[in-house]
DNA sequence: GGACACCAAACTGCATGCAATTGGAGCGCG
DNA sequence: CGCGCTCCAATTGCATGCAGTTTGGTGTCC
């Protein structure tokens, strides 16, 4: 047995889908940054549609927890906290471990070479720009979860690593993604030979040096936002005059 | 150390929520089948809304996996396949164990003590309706996702049990629930010792005897949907008169 | 009697309009 | 110069209206 019933799941062609698609594709290679404001009324001219849909596409990825919507107020870009942020790829290393469990061994052909093909392309993207490489990456993981063949699977997965996605924009440094180009190999060649318990263990420890790549740690221990985060400078204040502030990434 | 700070993640107050949770609820308890349509107006008229809302509030539900919605269709409450079902319970295994993983030894003693009462809760409750026994064995797999504190967790737990307490009216038969009860009281003792590999292999038989009972195996084989529904009834029209079909529960 | 064309009711897809809320500029005061 | 107040533009919350699509029922013809 190689695979199941194929099943469509793909997103339907409704204006707001579309919407919906540009605005996570636009998320995810951070050309809307983290806090970014999204106004119902600029998306709607933007993409040739009224506010109701607009708005209902703002729903939708809420939803999807890549966009936070407060009562009366402006759409923004989510900006997770470090800890949701690890939260994410705990959840996502056990979903995707779930993924090449259930591929192990069950892969055509065909399914190899469609994943090498793309792990090829993510080489070639290496010279082009921070998020391309980090967009084709997560693909790749999309794609593997679309091999499973559980609708469901391939929700969870998508929309976890899109949030993880995004807290890279927010946390991580310009990063080298070389080795995580030799993982995925790694990972196609285990799922290949249908090492089960191999590929589980290096999907967990490809994802877990992604997320340690990525999530330096910002605050020593998993403090509350603000405070902990002005700590030091208050500590400045206090103690001498108030000192120009650094220059830190803000929105 | 006991537990993170604290965040807040439940839903705000508009009525879209509103509606959401209403529908959730109504899914969940089985008051509204599988199948079962959604007009937008009969909705709008029902909860005081207009349909721009309620039809808001259906592709939150869509998102959540607990509606269908289909261009120029009427939506429908979700009827997930067998194999679907079977994906969920996959999943939410997973999710779970991370879930019992991370609290292992880390509650506090109102904690415990609140999940004993539910669980207690759930006790009396078994002269109750089914549908009201599922909703609360439901509610204390939720009831431990909150207390991880991770809102990404809760959310993906959230939803996936209630995807699961929606095949349950599919493809359940009338079941007891108090060796579930029994399995509950097992996870809270073992979470109390701190007994982290126990707790997850309990939380893992505990969900997969629930998956088993629910779903006794439906077409023998992960088959396509109407074809083998209805073979053998296609095996009586051929070979004799037609014969009037026997009640099936429908919708 | 059965297949087919057609039509009206029901319903969805979407835009627009109006009321309510927000946040920020401007202004006055200490 | 900082602090608080007022007021207005920007923006959201929601209902309604119109156009297009689906559904199911009726009539007609074979």
């Amino acid at each position: 047995m190689t695979a199941r019933a194929s099943s469509k799941t793909s997103e339907s062609s409704d204006k707001v889908s579309v919407i919906c698609r540009a605005l996570r594709r636009a998320i995810i290679e951070q050309a809307l940054e983290p806090g970014a404001k999204l106004p119902e009324d600029s998306l709607g001219e933007r993409f040739g549609v009224s506010r109701t849909i607009a708005r209902h596409a703002l729903g939708q990825l809420a939803a999807e927890g890549l966009v936070e919507l407060r009562r009366n107020r402006i759409a923004v870009v989510a900006t997770p906290s470090w800890q949701e942020a690890r939260d994410a790829f705990d959840i996502r290393i056990e979903l995707e471990r779930l993924v090449v469990r259930q591929l192990a061994g069950k892969l055509t052909k065909a399914q190899i070479a469609e994943l090498n093909a793309h792990v090829d392309a993510e080489d070639r993207a290496r010279g082009g720009t921070d998020a391309m490489s980090i967009r084709l990456a997560t693909e790749f993981h999309i794609l593997l979860a679309h091999m499973t063949n559980s609708p469901i699977l391939v929700r969870y997965v998508s929309e976890v690593a899109y949030r993880c996605c995004l807290t890279l924009s927010l946390y991580s440094r310009p990063h080298s993604t070389e080795c995580a180009i030799n993982e995925h190999r790694a990972i196609i060649s285990a799922l290949a030979k249908g090492d089960e318990t191999k590929v589980m263990d290096l999907m967990r420890h490809h994802l877990d040096s992604v997320a340690n790549r990525a999530l330096v740690a910002p605050t020593p221990q998993r403090g509350r936002d603000l405070l902990d985060i002005l700590a030091p400078y208050a500590d400045e204040v206090t103690s001498d005059r108030v000192v120009k502030l650094p220059k830190v990434a803000r929105r």
